[in-house]
DNA sequence: CTGAAAGCGCTTACAG
DNA sequence: CTGAAAGCGCTTACAG
C-alpha cells in the first residue's frame, strides 16, 4: 500500500537506516551491505516511494533536464530532430523540456529565460533566424550545442550537415544534365543555413560557364516558396530547373510549377531538401539532397551527454554528410531531348 | 555586471531588505511599498538575478510544468498538439515536458515515471495502444487530461473528436454518391480510436441496404495501409471508395491505389482522416476530414489550467467536431457514371 | 508594510 | 560500511 508521501527519510526509518543510506542505495554510490541494501529496497517498494528530481536538483544546483528550442516543432525536421535527440538520452536519467520560438528572437530569448529558470544541465538550440543571443547568453547555460543553425561570433559545438556541398554537388547535376539556367528558393537571407546553401548553388553555376542561376530569399514556408517559384517561371521561361531551401519551400515550388502549367520533369526538374514522406507519393517522386536528421540528433545527445560528464568536446563544426536521393522529378531538360531525338 | 550567484539573499541584501520581500516583489503578493519594491528592481537589474524554478518548486511541492506523453512527435498530429498546447499555455509561467512512448505500454510507464520524478502540475496524455495505465496511475499524476485516445475505466477529463459521427458522415457521402462497396483502412484494434471509427463506418453502411463495408485493421503506419489497401484492392475490386484512419494510413491507400492501376478518383474514392499539407498537393488533391488539432490542444491546455487552479473541470468527454473538406478524390463510381452517359 | 524561522527532498562533505 | 549536520533556493505560516 504506498505512502501517501514517501520521502527518503519515511524509506529510511522503515529500514532501520538513516537517509544517507538510502540515498547510496538509489544512487549506487558507495559501499552498502548486502543485508541493508535488501532492507531499504523492501521500504522503497512497500511504501511505492519514487525519487524527487527536484530535491536531487536543487541540492545539485543542476536539473537532469536538456532543453530544446526550435522554431517550430510543426516543421517534421525540428520534430525528427527532438524524437533523435531523446532516443539518443533514453536511460541516462534527463529529459528533455522542448520550446518552440516561432523563429522570434524576442520569443527565444524569454523562452530561454523560462528554460533556465530549471537550471538544465544543458541545450540544444536551432538559433531563430536573427536571433540575438551572444555567447554570454548561451554560457549562462553551460552546456550548450547548436544544430542546423550557426551563431555568428558563438563558440559552442555546432552540428551541421554540408550544405554547401550538398547543394553545389546538386546544382552540379542539373547543369551537367544540360540545363543552362536554374534556380534555387531559399530560406530567409539572415539564416545561416540559407547563406550555405546559397554559396554552393553560386559555385556549381559559376564552375559552369555560359549557365545562369537565380536564387530568391523566401521566409522558408509552403506559400513563400509558391510565391518565388511562381514569379521565377513567369519572369525568366528559361529556367529548367529548380531547387528548394526545404520540405515546405519545396512544396510551393512543386505547386507553382503545375500552377504555370509545366510539366516535371519534363519541363522542370526539382530538387528538394529535406526528405519528407509526400515526396515519394507525389507523381514524379521528387528527387532530394535528404539531410542526416536523425545522425544531427543522436549526435547533439552524445556531444551533451559528453558535456554533461564533464568531459570537453571539440567544437566542430561537426558535418553530417547530406545524401542526394535520385527520383523522379530531374530528367535533361526539353530542348536537350528534342535535339537528341 | 551580473553576479556569479544571484539568489533572493544576494538581492535582499543588496536592496537592503529581507529575502521575503524579494519574494512579495517577485510574486506580486502582499503588500510592498513602492520605495522597497523599486530597491528591490534595482538589485535584481544589477545583479542579472533569475529566480530558480527549482527552489520555488520543492517548496511548492509542485511544478510549474505540464508533461505531454504522446505516441511519436514525428507523426504531425502529436507536434502540432504539442505547438498548440503551449501556446495555450504561453505567459502562465508553465512549460511542457514532451514525451514519445513508441506507443510502447511499459515505455510509457517508464516515461510517466521519469515524469513524475519532477512533480509536475499536470499531465496531457494520449495513451499508447495496449496501454496498462489505469486510474491510480494518473490520480498520482495529480492533474490529467487525455486527448484523442480514451482509457477505458479511467474517469479523467477526455478531449476527442467526434469521430464516429464523422466517419460515418464520410462514409455515408460515398454511398450517397453511388459507391455500393466501400473500406474502412482502420488502425490497431485495441485503440479507442479505431474503434469509434470503425463503428461510424459501420454505421452508415448499415444504413444503405445492399451496401457493403469492408475494415482492415493496421498498424497506423504508410506501409501498414499500404499493405492491406493493396490486398484489399486485389480481392475486392468492387470496391470503389477507401477512408483511411490517419494521415499515413491515408499516405498508403494512395500509393496502393496507384500501384494498382486504379485511377483515383474516376475508379477508387479516397477521404483521410486529419488534413497534412501533401493532400493538397497531390493530384487529385484528397479530400479529407480535418481533425481539430489545434482546438484540442488549446483545450487540453486549458483545462489544466483550470485545474491547476483548483476549479473543477467537467470530466466530458469533452468533443470537439471535425469537418469534413472535399476536395478532388471523390467522386461517383464510374459504373454509376457510366450508365449515366 | 516588513522580517526571522522553518522546511520542501535530496546529496555533499565530514566523521566515525 | 554507516550516520548526523548542513545547505541547495525558495515560500509558507507566523509575528510584529
Amino acid at each position: 500500500m504506498p505512502q501517501a508521501k514517501a520521502t527518503i527519510y519515511t524509506v529510511a526509518r522503515a529500514a532501520g537506516v538513516s537517509a544517507q543510506t538510502v540515498s547510496r542505495v538509489l544512487n549506487g554510490t558507495g559501499q552498502v551491505s548486502e543485508k541493508t541494501r535488501a532492507a531499504v529496497r523492501a521500504a522503497i517498494e512497500a511504501q511505492g516511494y519514487r525519487p524527487n528530481t527536484v530535491g536531487r536538483s536543487l541540492r545539485a544546483s543542476r536539473t537532469p533536464m536538456i532543453g530544446v528550442l526550435v522554431a517550430d516543432i510543426g516543421n517534421p525536421f525540428y520534430a525528427r530532430l527532438h524524437r533523435a535527440i531523446e532516443r539518443r538520452l533514453a536511460g541516462s536519467g534527463y529529459s528533455l523540456m522542448l520550446m518552440n520560438c516561432d523563429d522570434d528572437a524576442q520569443i527565444e530569448r524569454r523562452q530561454l529565460d523560462l528554460l533556465r529558470s530549471y537550471r538544465p544541465a544543458g541545450l540544444v538550440i536551432v538559433p531563430s533566424v536573427g536571433s540575438s543571443l551572444d555567447e554570454t547568453d548561451l554560457r549562462a547555460f553551460g552546456h550548450v550545442v547548436s544544430v542546423s543553425r550557426v551563431l555568428d561570433d558563438v563558440h559552442v559545438p555546432a552540428i551541421v550537415t554540408d550544405e554547401r556541398e550538398a547543394v553545389a554537388a546538386a546544382a552540379a547535376e542539373l547543369l551537367a544534365l544540360g540545363h543552362t539556367e536554374i534556380a534555387m528558393i531559399l530560406g530567409p537571407p539572415e539564416a545561416s543555413t540559407t547563406r550555405a546553401r546559397a554559396a554552393g548553388f553560386h559555385a556549381a553555376v559559376a564552375g559552369r560557364p555560359g549557365c545562369r542561376g537565380h536564387a530568391r530569399h523566401t521566409d522558408g514556408t509552403r506559400a513563400g516558396g509558391e510565391a518565388a517559384a511562381g514569379e521565377l517561371l513567369g519572369t525568366h521561361p528559361g529556367v529548367t530547373g529548380m531547387i528548394g531551401f526545404n520540405a515546405l519551400v519545396t512544396e510551393g515550388i512543386v505547386s507553382a510549377v503545375r500552377t504555370a502549367g509545366r510539366a516535371c520533369p519534363d519541363e522542370v526538374s526539382v530538387i528538394g531538401f529535406t526528405d519528407a514522406g509526400w515526396m515519394t507519393l507525389y507523381q514524379p517522386a521528387i528527387s532530394v539532397i535528404d539531410q542526416p536528421v536523425e545522425e544531427m540528433g543522436a549526435l547533439a545527445g552524445r556531444l551533451l551527454l559528453d558535456l554533461a560528464a564533464g568531459e570537453s568536446v571539440d567544437p566542430g563544426p561537426w558535418v553530417v554528410p547530406s545524401t542526394l536521393i535520385r527520383r523522379g522529378s530531374v530528367a535533361p531538360p526539353a530542348t536537350t531531348k528534342e535535339s537528341r531525338t
